[in-house]
DNA sequence: AAAAAAATCAAACAAATGTTTGAATTGAGC
DNA sequence: GCTCAATTCAAACATTTGTTTGATTTTTTT
């Protein structure tokens, strides 16, 4: 593999880790040991952790924000329940980067109490923008109050699915863990029964 | 208020930090400190941090479970959405206990590889069992595999939206905050689909 | 009221943390 | 080959961390 630079060497150990065990859970000397850098080489080149966190997550959700939005090419046929396939299929390759995303918003956000999440070029909810469109191709009559409760209940059930199916450490007895194919017939009959409704719902 | 015991007070305060921060970003110090106790006083009725943690965790799940166990009575008229709504109201009521447990299965597992978790007496994921039961007393000829997926998805809607709503801190722009109106608007249309779903089902 | 146990406290401890320093090394431009 | 800036590095810095200590106070028991 081609050599990569200090800097990009550190921002992906410290995707790895952050993804892993959070912004507090994790050293800088474990960054640095990860990427077989200097301990000195974070703050040469990020200024100090925080930086180093801000700009992981920014470049990890420019990654998942635009190959999420590649998973439906325009052209294509439009096949909701695919795409819905294919997001929840990137979000368990990416395990790291989705726990990375949920921590930032959800979970480390007292870290961030404003910066970043408002800049503008950065997302939408990931896969919430296409599926939007996929949707609205598959049924091109349905009202836009519809489409937004579909979308939103879609993606809340990927997500939420994604969440427990990466997380290694669950109550196994509490809740039971599924194969991904049992999760993907789960998500389905979700997408088949909100598009049913959808249909229903048009005049 | 009656004078809590240094005990309950430390726990009471660790359910509140932890809830908010995590783990690794409260400090015993921070601790003690909102508790109006002193420093060694962790260690001597708690041995370590993380036993104070795992302390928390319980007391805070045994809680959940419990309460939302009986947010439906069995002698009660059976109302899936009233039960879901009423789920989604304590959650939100208790965004501090949401977040914990959620951290803890999803977050923060990394810190507790096998514990805890195995305990016998602890819970279903909370509402589960509940819901299980309010359903199949509404539709009592539904299958169990219809009802699995019903359950997964109701509680899977709602705990999505509950993280939402609760992290006070998430990028307004990406994801567009929703009143709680807005978001038990969303709930209960998803039961409603759900729920016919399962009764076209029965044959 | 005396004795024993439990609980609280200020202080200290060792280890780990994020960060800085200043010298050494590298690499490009002339 | 020299120069100057950029980069790397080992070492050190000041804080903060979880935890322990040993004395002191409070509570319980006798």
């Amino acid at each position: 593999m081609t050599d990569l630079g200090t800097k990009e060497k550190i921002l992906r150990a410290a995707h790895t880790l952050f993804g892993q065990k959070g912004f507090d859970s994790v050293s800088i000397r474990e960054i640095s040991k990860e990427a077989g850098v200097n301990v000195a080489a974070v703050n040469y080149h990020f200024e100090n952790k925080e930086n180093l966190f801000k700009e992981t997550i920014r470049v990890c959700l420019v990654d998942m924000s635009g190959t999420v939005a590649s998973l439906h090419q325009s052209g294509e046929t439009c096949d909701t329940n695919a795409l819905a396939l294919r997001i929840y299929d990137y979000f368990l390759e990416n395990a790291e980067a989705l726990k990375l995303a949920f921590k930032m918003f959800v979970i480390d956000a007292h870290i961030f109490p404003e910066d970043v999440h408002q800049e503008d070029d950065f997302i939408g909810p990931p896969g919430g923008k296409v599926m939007y469109d996929c949707i609205l191709k598959e049924l091109p009559k349905a009202k836009q109050e519809d489409l937004v409760w579909a979308v939103r209940t879609i993606m809340g059930q990927i997500i939420h699915t994604s969440l427990i199916s990466c997380s290694q450490c669950v109550n196994r007895r509490a809740i039971p863990s599924m194969t991904p194919e049992a999760v993907k017939a789960q998500i389905s009959r979700v997408v088949r029964v909100v598009l049913n409704d959808l249909r229903e719902s048009e005049d």
